[in-house]
DNA sequence: AGGTAAACGAGACGGTACGTCGCGTCTTTCA
DNA sequence: TGAAAGACGCGACGTACCGTCTCGTTTACCT
């Protein structure tokens, strides 16, 4: 028989030592690698499994056994950027959260991250893989964020409020700038959105300070 | 010559009567009327040129004398879904605010919603065209919203803040569920989030009112 | 009603002044002067009526009115080379036949001619305009070739022969070397050609002068 | 690399076994089936290609992996008709070229003739292909005719003449009927001009015969 | 001298076919 | 037996011309 498992690129061909020439995780590394770097020059919908194939010096079936469409494997190549958010090490839970969103800006800022962006919202929603490229993107920063609002409310930094609802506030103004690119998505932005949205439940006194800062 | 202007299906070929017969508005209604009908059936990238042209009983170069490519057509044709704005007729501005962003959610949790969702985020976010398409859809919301928040401080319903940090708030937090999905763009939500976002800023009592009033 | 007639470029709009402005004949001329333009450059296959248009400063319609179809203009220009017939003044009917081939030989060697003889070949056969084509160019000398061999037996210069079967020999050989290129088409090949041909029904010693006195 | 060498449909890509799928002989026999079965239909400027792929069960792209353009696939088809030549066995060389004479007229006044003739003048005629159809048809005739001829001029048949020349007189003759059609190409013409051709240059008695055979 | 009707240039129209590109699959040979 | 190479069927792309159809303008004739 000819059929394959697909592991999406996600899974490293587990499933006990097959017979046979092993697939070779170097193509794979090489198919990605290419990818990425024809990203970086034409955007997600001008990448072609065609040019990856050449760039990589690859056959396209190879490609095609790793991956079910050239949507997967763009995908993919998006998800093989770097592991980032090299664990801050801030004061108090509020000002780690304000810092993730900083760096989570300086992040998407970037074309590639425009590409994400992009790929996030073209894909089919319903697709595992979209699903997949929406959590490792988003959805796992946005749990980090949960974290950290839990340990502001544990500390009494704020008061009770509904965490989802804070999260989607707070990502959303950030991916909101970044799709529409009407305004910068600049620090000062960040402060001030971030201000805003919970300055409602603040505790303290450090609400006025900033307040004041925000003023243009 | 053989170059012609490209509209972008945008302006109506004023200049002052060109030479030659007419371009056939007929033609180009039938062309929006034809692939807003295939976007309801099969999304923005399966629409073909070909398939709007036989369907429009149009021939192909005709879709190219008014848009340069696909891209354009497809994008024309989402931004002719109808002017909506139902004048809504609420009472103080912030209420408006609300209903205006009850609307917008409901709007675009439609199919339809979601492809012109997909092609913001998907095209080319400098082109022309793109930025027209971005501000038809969500700019010129955005902006509604902000008469919304003026007049809300201006009555004192609010206190000082800053209006485009406020917005992307609001806005972002919906747009954010429309396409990461983790979660129901339900009027709890927005009610929710619209209570957060302003608490800090809110003056009187009408904060739980206005919760329970929501409530279907 | 709209219809009108076609004059094929042949008949000069008679049938008694009709009302409104009369058709261009300077439209007419810059077309066919285009046309012919252009047949030099590329080719019958390749000369487009807008090219000729716009060539000509003519509005397309302009050509349709005078012309059924592309084919019908190109063959037009065609047949609107120069008449040629330089009244060859030779001594005896034969000398005179021999001199005519001569004569059609030097002017399809052009590029033109070789056109002209691509479309004689390419035509439908049984079009009107293609028998008119073939009658303007071939069987017209042809018929006069038919001239000089009557004379040439009445005058006792040839035997008894069928004079359609001898035209055919001749021109044949003509054109044969025309289409197929295989070797040159030059003065001494008709020389010989024609000896061979007539050979057997010469009559008297005309034979070796002949030869002998064409040589360059 | 992406270019790839166009066989002309001629050689059978040998140059010592290529990497990769081999390409199709059922596509490209399938393709040129197709091809000729659509000009028997049509003629040669009206078959399309992408008829043909459609009527061959086979992409547009495959065709033209094997040929150039339209015209190239069209001439392959129609070089591919049965290699004919079924060996006269004729009783001297003479009676076995005029015998040939008649087998060409027959093959070349069927509808496929005509169109092997309009292509063959309608061609460039400086392009290589142009110059292999041109032999395939005509020339390949034309050396066999040669044979014919030097076999009789050895056996004494014929007396001393210029072989090119006596070969393009006629197969001229036999082509130019085609052509200009203005006069049947039946087996009568052939014999009589045969006959004028060479009676000049003819031994033994058979001319009288023959001459009196040709009156009408 | 003015009307008026046809022809004019320009150029958009519905079509058809072109030749190209990319998809995802298949069929070879090579390592 | 996996991987490279690359041909395959498919289908859409954007372009070139075809021959027809408006437009607004020009030009000669005919009152």
């Amino acid at each position: 028989m000819r059929t394959r498992v697909k592991t999406t690129g996600l899974a490293p061909l587990t499933e006990g030592r097959r017979r046979g020439r092993p697939r070779s995780a170097a193509a794979r590394e090489a198919i990605l690698r290419a990818a990425r770097d024809m990203l970086a020059d034409v955007g997600p919908s001008s990448v072609t499994v065609e040019g990856i194939a050449t760039r990589a010096g690859v056959g396209k079936p190879t490609i095609y056994r790793w991956w079910s469409d050239r949507h997967a494997v763009v995908m993919a190549a998006l998800m093989d950027v770097e592991a980032d958010a090299p664990a801050r090490a801030g004061r108090s839970p509020l000002t780690q959260l304000r810092q993730q969103l900083h760096a989570i800006a300086e992040r998407f800022a970037t074309p590639t991250g425009r590409h994400v962006t992009a790929m996030l919202a073209a894909a089919d929603p319903n697709s595992e893989l979209s699903k997949a490229f929406r959590n490792h993107f988003v959805m796992a920063r946005r749990a980090e964020g949960a974290a950290f609002l839990r340990a502001a409310i544990q500390s009494g930094e704020l008061g009770r409020l509904d965490i989802d609802v804070a999260l989607d506030l707070l990502f959303g103004a950030v991916f909101f700038r970044l799709l529409m690119g009407h305004a910068p998505l600049d620090s000062k932005f960040i402060d001030n959105m971030f201000e805003l949205a919970l300055c409602g439940v603040r505790r303290g006194t450090s609400q006025q300070r900033n307040t004041k800062a925000r003023r243009r």
